[in-house]
RNA sequence: CGAGGCGUGGCUCAGUUUGGUAGAGCGCUGCGUUCGGGACGCAGAGGUCGUGGGUUCGAAUCCCGUCGCCUCGACCA
């Protein structure tokens, strides 16, 4: 994007301290607030309406492609998640435990789920008997607790709202293509309504989810280079259902384990919204899941006929989601405001625009300001958050490719990361060994092996054996 | 869990070095004037200085303990 000139002046500038300005557009702009107990925060109302726009588009696709909604315990006793091994190991140290009920020590303690492949499991057992009853694609949306040591406004609390998928399946190619089916959800979703592009790709074994023969991933990249994994989905093969029982008598009358799958995405999405699009004078909001699309502004409100105007403008534009801003406050103070909270357009209306039948239309994503007469209002619009949605997609596509490198060599991929921020296209050789090592040494981390591979040299970029896969690197949050 | 920083009206902070009646700006309430990029005047409200103990004639200030928050690392969506 251009340089945008700051127009508000509560926030801090980006390149200045990005970490203060992320949590500055959290505040500032009405997200959330702090609450009193460590690591959980209050969702206001700004805050909240986006996720509900985020479970409203989601949830439509999920239910366009079968998904069915449930809702299972906020509990999971001991025993239950002691039976799935890396499952334990993976989550043990960051659990919660309800050890009392009212006055009374439990005979057996619980956690509050973490997130619920065991309590699915738990209840498919019970569910399934027949290849008849297969497949079961449920979802759940929940919030789960992970006892985090350090905080961070939607991409890190110790309780986070999310949706979980639970499959089962009666074959592993069918959880196989489930896996990848629900992958390609979440990419669409981010792509078409949230406006930010993604890197589809596989996990490398260090990184997959505890106990999945396969884990897929979307990474985003943010606007300071860092990456960002926005959803996931694991095929568990018939892992879960050896340790969980879940058993089904096939066409041929043999007893089988079935083959399950997880996904999920977070409110940590929101977190991307904001480091995806955001700038420095706050929050840029994609039309599509902008709670409000529409914010408008009576200039002298006090005239005659300018706030009536205001109130039927609304009206002309109930296709879209309006406000008018009746309150109190000078205009400049109103457009600063708006423009921290990310309203992609705002119209101006006042005692001139009365006498000429039109109005002013500010872009917030590019600050481009037009005037329009009143009677085209409708249709500009419309056209305008379709442009906005389609400009702020490109922008980021671009931020994407430009800040993605390539290296051939080991010195080629230190002197990359040193010098610049983003995603580093490299060969890998498969081992662990030097996944690590470049953790160590290089503090990046394998971000996925993309689905579309690209053969950019023979050998791996860290111990120069012949390489497997190309990779992805990159910091990440 | 390691390393730093910070706790004083709602918010941001000054005051602590050198102990002596608790301050500013913003915000808030009321009235009036304003209004096309963060308007202004007048009048108000609001603080056991995180918390417990100690020193002292006297503690926001000095001493000891304790709790909480933020940032950065390691771990994770």
């Amino acid at each position: 994007m251009a340089e945008q000139k700051k127009l508000v002046a509560e926030i801090t500038a980006m390149d200045e301290d990005f970490t203060q300005w992320y949590t500055d557009v959290c505040i500032k702009a009405g997200l959330i607030a702090y609450s009193n107990i460590k690591g959980f925060m209050v969702y206001k109302p700004a805050g909240y309406a986006i996720w509900e726009a985020v479970q409203k588009h989601l949830d439509a696709r999920f239910k366009a492609v079968g998904v069915e909604n449930v809702y299972l315990p906020l509990l999971i006793p001991e025993r239950l998640l002691n039976q799935e091994k890396d499952l334990v190991e993976g989550f043990a140290p960051e659990v919660a435990w309800v050890t009392t009920g009212g006055s009374e020590e439990l005979d057996e303690r619980a956690c509050v789920r973490p997130t619920s492949e065991s309590l699915f499991s738990d209840f498919y057992r019970g569910e399934i008997q027949s290849y008849r009853d297969l497949p079961k694609i449920y979802n759940q949306w929940c919030s789960v607790v992970r006892w985090e040591k350090e905080t961070r406004p939607f991409l890190r609390s110790r309780e986070f709202m999310w949706q979980e998928g639970h499959t089962v399946h009666a074959t592993a190619e069918e959880a196989e293509a489930r896996t990848q089916q629900m992958l390609n959800v979440y990419a669409d979703f981010c792509a078409e309504d949230l406006a930010i592009p993604t890197i589809k790709g596989r996990k490398t074994d260090k990184e997959k989810f505890a106990g999945a023969v396969a884990t897929y991933t979307i990474e985003a990249l943010m606007h300071d280079g860092r990456a960002l994994q926005s959803g996931t989905s694991h095929d568990f093969g018939d892992d879960f259902a050896k340790a969980y029982g879940i058993l089904f008598t096939d066409k041929d009358n043999k007893q089988k384990h079935a083959f399950q799958t997880s996904w999920g995405l977070s409110t940590r999405i929101i977190g991307a919204l904001i480091m995806v699009h955001g700038d420095n004078s706050g929050l840029v909001l994609p039309p599509r899941i902008a709670p409000t699309q529409v914010v408008i502004v009576p200039i002298q409100q006090r005239k005659a006929g300018v706030l009536d105007k205001a109130y039927e403008l609304k009206e002309v534009l109930s296709n879209f989601r309006v406000k008018v801003d009746d309150s109190d406050k000078s205009p400049g103070f109103k457009f600063a405001d708006q423009e921290m909270r990310g309203f992609p357009l705002r119209v101006e209306i006042g005692p001139r625009d009365l006498q000429n039948g039109k109005c002013i239309i500010a872009r917030r994503d590019n600050g481009a300001k037009e005037e329009c007469a009143l009677e085209g209002l409708e249709a500009r619009i419309g056209e305008l958050l379709e442009q906005i949605q389609h400009d702020m997609f490109e922008r980021a596509k671009k931020h994407l490719e430009e800040h993605t490198y390539t290296a051939t060599t080991r010195e080629e991929f230190e002197k990359t990361f040193a010098e610049k921020t983003g995603f580093v296209k490299a060969m890998w050789c498969g081992e662990l060994a030097c996944e690590e090592e470049i953790k160590e040494k290089y503090g990046v981390t394998s971000r996925c092996m993309p689905f579309e591979q690209e053969h950019i040299a023979d050998t791996c970029v860290c111990c120069g054996k012949p390489a497997k896969k190309m990779v992805y690197w990159g910091k990440s949050y």
